[in-house]
DNA sequence: ACGGAACCGTAACGTACGGTACTGTTCCGA
DNA sequence: TCGGAACAGTACCGTACGTTACGGTTCCGT
């Protein structure tokens, strides 16, 4: 997540490097398998050796990329005020959005195969990195606002972190993995948005204590 | 699913031949990526030449396995009764318990990686069998629980499958991607039996109509 | 202008692995 | 007893790819 590790990686890479990663995430997403490290040289009219030089091996370069990536994505984060019923539903649409636009991107899914294809056997913890930026990093950013909610009262959970796991899977449902299996699943940006708005209303509905629509 | 391509596969097989796939889903679990023809042939005690006579080459042995495991998992399906509140939540939580052991149990995953490697490149439909096995079997199986359960007066909802939908992320959660991606995730019985019931009334508060039980 | 570092393009090397061919053995039916 | 099908074991082939090596070019500092 903030490790240092993970984040200066990307801070030490010059223009060219991080073009170069940006090479290899075009063709994990358009060759998926096929990311020969002879595919990354021509994309990005460089050498090899070049690559060897400032990657080291063919994880090294991958792990990088795999940083790049997570690093793009650090999304806007919430930013505490006074919630009421409806900013607390706003901005938890607003969170299930980006999510599911974040998982639904052809980059994210392409990135997950290839950490999911490492995590079988290999030592490089792509896995984990994609997990501390994924999954763990969102569960995260949504915590403060899940604690503000429950401390304004709107909000009842014994434990955030299980809250929120509900709402990953309200939001997700079968999303991410009928997407990574190949299934042809499109979700256009209205789509994401009713399905954000319901599972933002069924946690509420769960979670809630106050209602959502003010009546009283 | 029902397909008769699918299914037959199974069936053609002697038991010699079964036991060949077992070897690979043996291999699988234990060396994930290292899927190499010549430790199949190793660990079944057959000759390579043997593979390639009975299954034509590796994805025909790959899609074999996949089949055959699938074949295995076909779980106790609901028999459709007369349902109350209770039975109508006992029948949930076994659909929550079968599934989080599935997509817990090591061969599970070796194969949604395998399947998902696959589906970045590859023609050969691994991912569309196990989607097709794993996520839409169930869902077919669960459908008639929750149309009955709503005859009974006893769900609300006005899609069937969008309510399987959250009934499928409210049990699976992030479980199954942090799985994949190699967290380090133990659950035991206990904790699946608990998380089951967790969901099963969670969805009940969402889709019940008649109170079933004590909150979570 | 000169020297060297950085880097591109490409050739070359080693290996792993999918797939094939060959040999020897077992087993079965005539 | 004989012949052949099935199959184990193994050697072999071709290729793809990670990695290294090398010649040529650009660019920068002196």
């Amino acid at each position: 997540m903030t490790d240092p590790a993970t984040e200066s990686q990307a801070e030490a890479l010059t223009p060219r490097q991080l073009a170069v990663l940006d090479a290899v995430l075009g063709l994990m997403v358009e060759k998926g398998d096929q990311l020969t490290m002879a595919a990354v040289a021509r994309r990005a009219s460089c050498s090899k050796e070049t690559l060897y030089k400032w990657f080291g091996d063919r994880d090294g370069l991958l792990t990088a990329t795999v940083q790049w990536q997570a690093s793009k994505v650090r999304a806007g984060n919430y930013d505490r005020q006074k919630l009421d019923a409806l900013s607390l539903r706003d901005s938890l649409i607003r969170f299930a959005v980006n999510w599911l636009e974040v998982i639904s991107s052809p980059t994210s899914i392409a990135l997950n195969r290839l950490a999911i294809s490492h995590a079988a056997t290999h030592e490089s913890n792509l896995g984990g990195i994609v997990l501390a930026n994924g999954r763990f990093a969102i569960g995260e950013r949504l915590r403060p606002l899940l604690e503000d909610g429950r401390e304004a009262g709107l909000l009842d959970f014994d434990d955030a972190e299980t809250a929120f796991r509900t709402f990953f899977g309200l939001v997700g449902r079968d999303v991410q993995i009928r997407l990574l299996l190949g299934d042809a699943l499109k979700l256009s940006a209205a789509e994401i948005e009713r399905d954000a708005a319901r599972a933002a209303d069924q946690f509420l509905a769960l979670h809630g204590r106050a209602k959502p629509a003010p009546k009283a």
